[in-house]
DNA sequence: GGCTCTTGGTTCAAGTTTGAAACAAACCTA
DNA sequence: TAGGTTTGTTTCAAACTTGAACCAAGAGCC
C-alpha cells in the first residue's frame, strides 16, 4: 500500500505543533527548575497527590493518570522521597502495591511553586489563545489521548507500535496542575 | 499580586493538552525506535537535512529550527556520524562553524524510515481531526510558538524563567517530515 | 596590533529516561 | 493445592538530556 504522505496544511499543523510542544515543554521546565528546583514531570507528581483522597496514590494509579511509565514513576518518586516530599506506604489489601503520600513538607513546596507555575502556563499558553481556541484545543488533544489511550475502539489495530501493550484501567481520573483548594 | 488560577475549562484543556503530547510523543518515539531504531529527534534531524539545500545546514541553524540546545544536537549528530548517517564538514567562511551534512546512507535510512512514520502521525493525530481542527491547531500552535520564539514583541517581558535567552535568528525556515522529494 | 565582546561548537558530569529483566504477590484452573 | 499466568513494582545498564564551563574564531574598538 502506497504512503499516504501529510498534505501541505498537515504538515504546516504537524510542524507548527513540533516547534510549540518543544517550546512550551522547555519554557515550563526551565521555569520549574530555576523556582522550585524539580523538573515539570516532578511536579505533576506532586500536584496529582495532592489532589487525591487522602493525598495518597498506588503507583501504577499515578502512572496511568500521568501517561508515563512505571519504571519513570519509580525514579522520580525516589528522588522525591529522599527530598522528603513524599513518603512511601505499603498497601494493607494488596501487597504487592505500594502507595506514594505526599507528605507535609511536600504539600508545602507544591504550594510554594504552584503560583509561578500556573502563571507560566497562562503567560506561554492560555493569555495567548481566545476563549474559542481553548475549547478547541481540549477538544482536540482529548480526541488524540482517547486515541491513544490502551482502549481503542477501532477495528483491526492490535499490534501497531504506537500503541502501548500496558494494561488500561478503566476508571478515568482528573490530573490537577494546581494544588487541591490552594490557600 | 494574587495567582491567576486557571479555569475549569483551562484546567481541562490543559489537563487534555498534557495527556495527548505525553501519548503521542511517546507513540511515535516507540515507532521510530523499533522501525529505525533511532528516537524521533535523531528521524528529525535527518528528515530536516534532507529538506536542505544540497543537504546540509550549520549546526546552529539546525538546533534553531529544531527547537533544540546546541548541545543535544551535538550529541545526536554525534551519534548519527558514528552510524555513518551523517557527516561533519567545516565551513569554509567561518571556521568556527561546523555543518552536518546527509549522505547517501542517510538518506536511504530516512526514506526507509519515512512511510512509517508519516503512517503514524496520520493514525495517531490527523486521521482523529476533521479539516477544520487540523487547521486550528495549526493557528493554536503557531501562535504559542510565535510567543516563545527568542523575539517576543509584548513589553515588560525581559528577564522571566520561561524565555529562552538564546540568540534568536531571525530568518525563518521550515523543517520538514518527510524527505524531500520522496520516491 | 592589542583588547574586549560575541558567536559557534564541543565537552563533561550530573540528572533523567528507556526497556528489558527480575521478583514477589495475587489469581486462575485443573 | 500445585502449577501457570497475570499484575505491581523495582532494578539495572545503556541511552539520552541538561547546563555550565571551555575553547577557538569572528567583530568591534582604541
Amino acid at each position: 500500500m502506497t504512503t499516504r504522505w501529510l498534505t501541505p496544511q498537515e504538515q504546516r499543523a504537524w510542524r507548527a505543533y513540533l516547534a510549540a510542544t518543544h517550546l512550551l515543554e522547555d519554557a515550563i521546565d526551565r521555569q520549574l527548575q530555576q523556582d522550585a528546583g524539580m523538573p515539570h514531570l516532578f511536579y505533576s507528581v506532586l500536584a496529582n497527590l495532592s489532589d487525591a483522597p487522602d493525598r495518597r496514590l498506588r503507583m501504577t494509579d499515578l502512572a496511568e493518570t500521568l501517561k508515563i511509565t512505571r519504571s519513570r514513576l519509580t525514579y522520580a518518586v525516589t528522588r522525591l522521597e529522599r527530598d522528603g516530599l513524599v513518603r512511601r506506604e505499603d498497601c494493607r489489601w494488596d501487597k504487592r502495591s505500594s502507595i506514594a503520600v505526599l507528605t507535609d513538607e511536600g504539600t508545602a513546596v507544591l504550594e510554594r511553586a504552584a503560583p509561578g507555575h500556573v502563571e507560566t502556563v497562562r503567560a506561554t499558553l492560555f493569555d495567548r489563545l481566545s476563549p474559542e481556541q481553548v475549547g478547541q484545543l481540549e477538544e482536540i488533544c482529548t480526541g488524540i489521548a482517547r486515541g491513544l489511550q490502551g482502549g481503542g475502539t477501532e477495528p483491526g489495530a492490535e499490534d501497531v507500535p504506537w500503541r502501548r501493550r500496558a494494561s488500561c484501567s478503566s476508571t478515568e481520573s482528573s490530573p490537577p496542575v494546581q494544588p487541591r483548594r490552594s490557600p
